[in-house]
RNA sequence: GCUGGAGUAGCUCAGUUGGCAGAGCACGUCCUUGGUAAGGACGGGGUCACGAGUUCAAUUCUCGUCUCCAGCUCCA
């Protein structure tokens, strides 16, 4: 049986218990969605729970009916006038939309009938498991100016036994919330209203794991061409007049009114490009394009890759806002760079590579690219548009990856390609994405002096590997449900000692780790040692030394794994060796 | 920004039909010196999100604001 099918059945089922017990409703939408279906209701007073399980009895009664679903076809105008009697205004919005063609209509049971394209199960019998899950506001079509309805989720499988695994999942993604998960293992917090919403606060050990992070980019920045440069968080107004951010972007920054007396110079664009205030950055963009502005540079020095880990602030709506999935204050691992229109697919493909290293390396799958073309809200010549979605879609293209196109999604000065990564639930996130601009180079008046000592304007990639840094750490905390792998942990060895007169030793221990570079921690406190274990068990730390009068008498150390337990006793030189490997692969 | 739900100790949550605010964990002190997931005793901790209003009295009722949650819209 196909699911969306059955879904889209069961969607229709709950119309018609919805309609039973509110006949006034009017009926929206009812699709089939990935993990289940909805249906859009427009309805005055709220759904509430128990109105869920009210709706959930009376599609059960019609469900033991087994009425048939029955199709028939009407012409539009008798389609239009049929729901126009049933006071169905939505429907009657939809059928005037579609061509003039003959409609179809699915009737269940006496009453019930809905527009609809089917096909459908023979009879609603067929509904094995299914379940109310939500209600929520939804916009009619999904814009914004538009009414807003009511939409129930559900969702359906065609046996119990499917549908308890699809429950029990949802349960598990409960547990790997980053947002409780992240604050319980002492990586970060957000202050919400002492602070500010969507404003992330790393506390030490997320800012470790941040800088273990960093640090690993930053070394494989350098090692594949890249240089890396620090810019100012704030910039006069003028420069983001000229980037176009000042006219495309304006409602997503932040202005800071205090600014100098005097006008910054003007640098490409018109005249009345000259600011006196100052933005707080929302893209590290300008900042690079001025140091590569800085000097005459020839096609000999290109591709120039300027690599920083650009902290940026954009003023995000206050509904939008999720754990360190969407804030308003967060930095990426962000580079752009600046070549030869020679070069431009080499670059692309090589970042490519870049994008499916990393990944492989922080233990994600890559899937689902897309490419996204231009967008209402643009600049640049519609031939510029065109050369640089080709470009993007030239690379895929040349490296066999399959990809999705995204049509009119692109950033307002170029086309990108986004890479999705999948974690261990096989849920997707959006992280890096390669943008390819033309219009960035023309309006700040880049240039390079060509073999012929000819001035040409360079082609500008903007692009990110983990996105923000911020999400990244989410999907990590999420992905590995708080159990970072050894060589992310903050604190990669944990030293119990059981009693006061081991300290010394422990003590020796404890140097011995540090000075290879292992991360360690102790616990001294004056707790039994089950405690200390269960402790660090529920702080997810690799590994526990535990140390008594025992190993201190064979001069080794009893090593406990998380989630595998007692490993029994080795000598340490032997238990540091093994962790170096582990570190060293990334494991 | 929109629709609906919510905000009580650091965390998880009780509770008050309007009348002195509660538990477990965490934290502190003391006892206990232990062998692989919670040893014991005692103790500190609260403008019940914030601001108005109604009332003899508001954490509780009303209104407003902020924030969170589920979505919509938007996005790294």
């Amino acid at each position: 049986m196909n699911l969306d099918v059955l879904r889209h059945s069961c969607s229709h089922v709950m119309a018609e218990a919805v309609k039973e017990l509110w006949p006034q409703t009017k009926l929206a939408i009812g699709p089939a969605i990935e993990d289940g279906f909805y249906y859009d209701f427009d309805k005055q007073a709220p759904f509430t729970d128990a109105d869920l399980l009210a709706i959930e009895k009376i599609m059960q009664k019609i469900i033991a009916r087994d009425d048939p679903f029955l199709r028939e076809e009407l012409d539009k105008i008798k389609a239009i006038g049929l729901f126009k009697k049933l006071n169905e205004d939505y429907k009657v919005q939809l059928i005037e939309a579609l061509p003039n063609q003959a409609i179809s209509i699915y009737k269940t049971g006496k009453v019930f009938l809905d527009l609809c394209r089917g096909p459908h199960i023979k009879s609603t019998g067929q509904i094995k498991a299914f379940k109310l899950l939500s209600v929520a506001g939804a916009y009619w079509h999904g814009i914004e100016t538009n009414p807003m309805l009511q939409r129930i989720y559900g969702t359906c499988f065609e046996t119990q036994k499917e549908l308890d695994e699809y429950l029990k999942n949802l349960e598990e993604v409960k547990l790997r919330d980053h947002r409780k998960l992240g604050p319980a293992l002492e990586f970060f917090d957000i202050y919400h209203e002492e602070a500010g919403a969507g404003l992330v606060f790393y506390h030490p050990k997320g800012a470790l794991l941040r800088t273990i992070i960093e640090d690993y980019e930053k070394k494989e920045h350098l090692k594949r061409g890249y240089d890396m440069v620090i810019t100012p968080h704030i910039m006069d107004v003028g420069l983001w007049k000229t980037s176009g951010h000042y006219d495309y972007y304006r409602e997503n920054m932040y202005f800071l009114n205090i600014g100098d007396d005097k006008p910054a110079k003007n640098i490409g664009g018109p005249a009345q490009n000259r600011g006196g205030e100052f933005v707080l950055r929302p893209m590290n963009c300008p900042g690079h394009i001025l140091i590569y502005k800085s000097k005459t540079r020839s096609y000999k020095d290109l591709p120039i890759r300027l690599f920083e880990l650009g902290t940026v602030y954009r003023r995000e709506k206050a509904g939008v806002l999720h754990g360190l999935l969407r804030v308003r204050g967060f930095t990426q691992d962000d580079a752009h760079i600046f070549c030869l229109p020679e070069q431009l697919s080499q670059e692309i493909k090589a970042i490519i590579d870049f994008v499916f290293d990393t990944m492989k390396v922080f233990g994600f799958d890559t899937v689902g690219i897309e490419l996204s073309t231009r967008p209402e809200k643009s600049i640049g010549s519609d031939e510029d548009w065109q050369r640089a979605t080709e470009a993007l879609e030239a690379a895929l293209k040349e490296k066999g990856l399959k990809y999705d196109v995204n049509v009119g999604d692109g950033a307002f000065y170029g086309p990108k390609i986004d890479i999705k990564l999948k974690d261990a639930l096989k849920r997707t996130w959006q992280c890096a994405t390669i943008q390819c601009d033309f219009a960035l180079p023309k309006r700040f008046n880049l240039a390079y002096i060509d073999d012929a000592g000819k001035e040409r304007q360079p082609i500008m990639l903007h692009r990110v590997l983990l996105g923000s840094l911020e999400r990244f750490i989410g999907a990590l905390i999420e992905h590995y449900k708080g159990e970072l792998p050894l060589w992310l942990s903050p604190t990669q060895v944990l030293l119990i000692p059981i009693k006061e007169t081991v300290l010394v030793y422990a003590q020796g221990v404890k140097t011995k780790l540090e000075s290879h570079n292992i991360r360690v921690d102790m616990d001294l406190r004056n707790e039994t040692l089950d405690k200390k274990i269960r402790n660090a068990e529920i702080n997810k730390i690799p590994y526990c030394l535990i140390l008594g009068d025992r190993e201190v008498k064979q001069q080794q150390v009893s090593v406990r794994k998380k989630g595998s337990g007692d490993q029994g006793a080795v000598v340490l030189e032997e238990f540091i060796g093994n962790l170096i490997n582990q570190i060293q692969e990334h494991k």
